[in-house]
Formats: structure tokens, sequence, C-alpha cells
DNA sequence: GGTTCAAGTCGAAGCGCTTCGACTGGTCAG
DNA sequence: CTGACCAGTCGAAGCGCTTCGACTTGAACC
């Protein structure tokens, strides 16, 4: 391997002259850094990441922690891991890969040996456990989520409760005056968990503004489950003419089950998403959704994290809005039910 | 931050005792080792990471190269990635996450600056540009999935010509004569995507060598491309009776295109997919599926590195036996098949 | 009783980099 | 013409750890 002293001795300088061309922490003369960036060119150096971060006691590493359970949807995992790869790369970070499953001990781990600079905690609960573990540490972090007490933490989210609230109002202006919340599995309700709860009190609240019934339930991801949740749905409130779905990986069957039913979409029934693009886009008839922005949700948390690494202040919450994106599964509500108001 | 110096005054040693205690690297007498041990503790001592990395020429970190691009299945990776982290931890290593878009430069990066001592890359093509700087890396590396030229890699990989043939073999001994396979998209096999090509070869195999017919389609993810391609396919084959499926994100829709048709599965149309356990399982019918081990995969290729940085010699080759479920999707060919044998 | 040897410990020398203070000329204002 | 100052460079001192060689004991052996 060839080092930083190599490099100088090859372009007839100081090491330390190397570092400054290499940092630019000092002017250089053009002459000097051109020979300094001909050297290190010719002998193909790399900086020990090591070396650098011991004597600079910064990595250039992120934390990433993704959760690792039932009930989350996995491919926006992923997009919010891969934008955040991309935007840490940006800033000539890399991105160092947690699961949840190490827990709080795991945070400490990384953060107390420094090999990170900073983390970003997904998938974060209203009352977690780590939470607390990350206001100690001595380096700065960023949740994606955000749990009851926020204090002295950067949240970074969709705004869920608008997205709640997006559906029932688009589907109420449509003329329906029965709704149900057809949300996440209950585990992930038990575990409190930010983004479910939020969307319920947005969807809720939204209901009662608007004067319309607004049934909410848990539903778990086996076909059976879903029939079961649908049929009993249906029974106790027969005039539900529109559904919000928070759970991406029942929007196929559900589909399913509501043809089963005899109920189409969206003549009889319509059906307001919460989910990624691609997946609305892909049903038939492609549903009308609010968009979960991943890609964008992770490049804000890594341009946090990289501000508060450099000192500057960045909000304690920073809710991302909601797009909704009206496709083939709305329509308005049929014609009995426009008759009260 | 409390260094080894602070714990070995507390402790009454010197620093380099308090290493060997640490690492085991010499023996040390319990009084000592006890009293080192309490220290530790009563401190909250953790080594740091860079300079224990900077003296040791080990990092105890495995970058883990993801893909990102179309036509691959999102939960799948997610499996294996966090297969990957778990049994790296075992190890105790950490991950540090590259996406694939920075391509073998990328390789090179995390390798030559030591910010990595091993490396696990996922989605092998057959011609992979990375192959040969893999094979330049002054450290081990491992691949998931495995090019045309393994020679002097390690490559780990579902035996998926045998998964291609499983299908075959079942869907035969139950009596089909015409079969058709549907696999990724076409981008994928553009790729030469190494897993895409040997399904296609196992499968090809065992129809020719169990005198049946066996054709073969790409097919793109959207539902009106799978209508098509289906349509197209029985228009051409109206005999088909079985359907083997390498494709995870259209098995849903697949279904649905099946019904539409007017084809009952299984009754009209056996099927076979090749998938993860959970899609199989939520589909109706529950679909017989050979199954993709991720979490062994992911499993099996971080012991083969840590052996290799041991020094150890590991197989260059490592297929993993796929294994076929019978669920709900497979049943008897239609009588009037059985006759030609 | 001296020699060997292993066990247990220490000190010092790095690992490859950053950064601080100091030095050297040259420029410019007074 | 002198002092102040700045741009440009260097050397040395770490950063916190591992590891090597050397040293000290006490036990084992002939």
């Amino acid at each position: 391997m060839v080092t930083i002293a190599d490099v100088a001795r090859h372009a007839g300088v100081a090491a330390s002259t190397v570092s400054y061309v290499l940092s630019g922490k000092r002017s250089i003369s053009s002459d000097t850094r051109d020979r300094v960036q001909r050297s290190v060119r010719a002998l193909g150096y790399r900086p020990n990441a090591s070396a650098r971060a011991l004597a600079s006691q910064r990595s250039n590493v992120l934390a990433l922690v993704i959760p690792l359970r039932t009930g989350m949807h996995v491919p926006v995992m992923m997009q919010f891991a891969t934008a955040v790869v991309t935007a840490a790369r940006r800033f000539d970070h890399d991105v160092l890969l947690l699961t949840a499953d190490e827990g709080p001990e795991g945070l400490e781990r990384v953060a107390q040996s420094s090999l990170v600079d900073a983390l970003v905690v997904m998938d974060v609960e209203l009352h977690d456990e780590r939470v607390p573990v990350l206001r100690e540490l001595p380096m700065p972090s960023v949740l994606i989520g955000y749990p009851a007490d926020a204090d002295g933490l950067t949240c970074i989210d969709l705004d869920f409760v608008a997205a709640g609230a997006h559906c029932v109002d688009r589907l109420a202006d449509l003329g329906h005056r029965s709704l149900a919340l057809l949300g996440t599995p209950s585990a992930v309700y038990e575990r409190q968990t930010g983004f479910a709860q939020r969307t319920l009190t947005g969807f809720a609240e939204a209901a009662e503004r608007r004067g319309i019934l607004g049934v909410e339930t848990p539903c778990e991801h086996t076909f059976d489950a879903i029939l079961g949740t649908v049929e009993q749905l249906l029974d106790d409130h027969p005039d539900i003419t529109g559904l919000v779905v928070q759970n991406e990986p029942i929007i196929g069957p559900l589909l399913d089950v509501l043809r089963r039913l005899g109920r189409r979409v969206p003549e009889d029934m319509s059906l307001m998403a919460i989910c990624a693009d691609d997946v609305a886009e892909r049903q038939v008839p492609q549903l009308s959704s609010v968009t979960i922005p991943a890609e964008r949700i992770g490049e804000q948390a890594v341009e946090s994290l990289i501000a508060k690494l450099e000192g500057s202040a960045v909000p304690e919450l920073t809710l991302l809005p909601p797009k909704v994106i009206a496709r083939a599964s709305t329509c308005e509500a049929p014609h009995g039910d426009r008759t009260t108001a």
C-alpha cells in the first residue's frame, strides 16, 4: 500500500504538504499542488481510512439502523436505505448498516467506538427505548419517524396526519359519507409505531371535521385475514363506500377480496392507498394514492445529519408534505349517499 | 472518551497488558485479568475502532454491495442483506453498505482505503465488470451469484439449474407435457444475470430430458405486460398446462390474469414459483414453490469470507440445493394429456 | 545449585494520517 | 529602509491502539 510519505517523497515535498493539498485546509502554490496531484495519480495513492479517522477524529461513516420486524413493508425500507447511501456518498460519507435487533446497545457500540460520526435511525416507535440512548450519545443523529417525546432530537417523516386527512378529504369531496381505514397489522399499532398512529389520527380528525363516518381496523397480511376483516367491516357498516388502505402488502389481495365480494372498484367502492407510487400503478385499476416520498426522506435525513456535523442548527421536526395522486380507484359516491350532508 | 491508557492506569497495569487481556493473544494471570476487566466495566471503556484498525491492519468491517436496478426483487435482497449483517455480527464484524451504482470504482475505493477487510458482492452478472477488479483487490471477496469465469473467486448461490429442473420434473411427474417458464424482465436476461440464465438452462435441459415441451419467455412487471405475455403464450401453445414462474412481483397479478383468462389454478393450469416462502404462502391458492434460501446464502457468504480472512481455503463455488415445497397450485395434468409418454 | 523454560508483564516502536506552530521569503505600507 | 504581514512550506507531535522484544519470576529438571 502506498502511503502519504511515498507521495511526499515522489513529489519532493513534506507529508503535511500532501495532506494540505488533499484537504485544501491551507493555501498551496498551484505549482506544488499540481506536482502533488500528479504524484497521487502516478502512485495510485488512497488515504488510509483508519489513519485518517484516528488523526482527524472523523470516520466519515454514518450508521443506518434498519428495522427487521414483522409488518414493515420491505421495498419502502430499501428505498430509504439506498437513498441514504446515495445521499451520504454525495457528501463523501459511507454507510454502516445496523439492524434494529442490535437494540440500543448496538447504537452505543458503534458510537462509542467512533466507528461512525452520526446515526440515522429508521422505524422509530412512539416510545422507543433507543431514544434516550440517542440523546446521550456524543454525536448527532436523525430519526426517520418520530417518538412521543422528540425534545432535543431531529426527526424527519412524512406528514402522516395530513396523509390520513387528505384521503378522507378527497373521498368526502367525492360525496362519500362512510369510510373505513384498513391499517397495518395490529402488531404495528401495539408497538405504537408513529406513522400508523398518526395516519389514524389524521383520518379520524378529518372524518369528524367533515361530519362523516370513519371506522378504523388493523389488518393482517394473510388472504384469509384480509377477507375476514373486510367482510366483518362491510357487515358492521354496509354503507361504507370508501376505503383507505395503509398496508402495502395487502393491496393486491384486497382487490381480489373486493372482487370476490362483488364490489367493483371504483363503482361500488372507492379506494385510496397510502403507498409507494409503483405499487399503486401496478394494480388494476391503478390506485389513487398518497405517496411516501422515501427517496426524499432518506435524502433529507442525510442532509440534516451533515448539517449537524458541521455545527449548523436544524429543525427538530421536518414533516414532508404528502402528495395525493388521483388514479382510477376513486369516483363519486353512488347517488343515494349524496342526500345527507 | 476513555482510552486504553485510562484503563491501564485504573487497573495499575501497562496499556499493553490491557490490550492482551482484551485480545487474549498472550496469557495473563487471572488476577490481572479480573482487575482489568473490572476497570473496563467501571470506566465504560470501548476500544477506538480507528486506532485498532490502524494498528492491527484490520477494520473488522465487511463491504456489502447491493444491486440497485430494475427487475430485482427487493424483499429477497433485503433478506440477503439482513442475513449478512446478522452473520457478520456473530463474527464481530460490521457491514458497510454500498450500492452497485458506485461500480468497480467503489470497490477499489473501500478496499484500497482499508475501510473494509473483505467484500460481499450481490447480483453478479455473467460478464461482470467488477469481477476483474475483485481479482486484483488485495483482500478476499465472496460473490452471491456467479459469473461466467469464476476462476480464483469464491461464489455462492442457489443451484438455479437444479431449481429450474426440479420445477419441470415435478410437473412432468404430474403428467404435464407442455410447460412454460415465465421469467424475469428481459432486461435481466440482457444483463446476463447468472441466476436467470441458469434457471432457464435447468428448465430447458430437464424438459428435453423428459421429452416434453418447454417454452420460455421473459415477462415485464406491469399488469398489461403480464396479460399480453400470457395471452401470447397460450395462443402460441394452447396445450400448455404447467407454468413455472421466476419473477416474484408478477405472481399476484399473474393469478389475476389466469383468472381473467378463465384458467383455474390448479385445475386448468399448474403453477410452480421460484420465490421466497412467504410470497408463495400469501397467494390464493398457495403456490407450490422452490424456495430461495436467502438467509442461508447470506450466512454462508459471511462464513466463507471469515474463513478466507483467517487464511483457510474455501471452495470456489458453493451451490445451495433448492428445496421444493408442494402447496396448492399444482395437480395432475388434465387426462387427455396423459396419452403420450 | 545452576540451567532452562514458560508464564506474565512492561516499555517502546510503530500504524498512516492531521494539525499546530514555526520558519522563510516576498510584498507593501509608512 | 524597516517592520508587519501573508502565502507557502516544513517538521514534529500526537490520535489510540497492537505487537514485538525484553525482562522478571518461579517452577522444573538434571
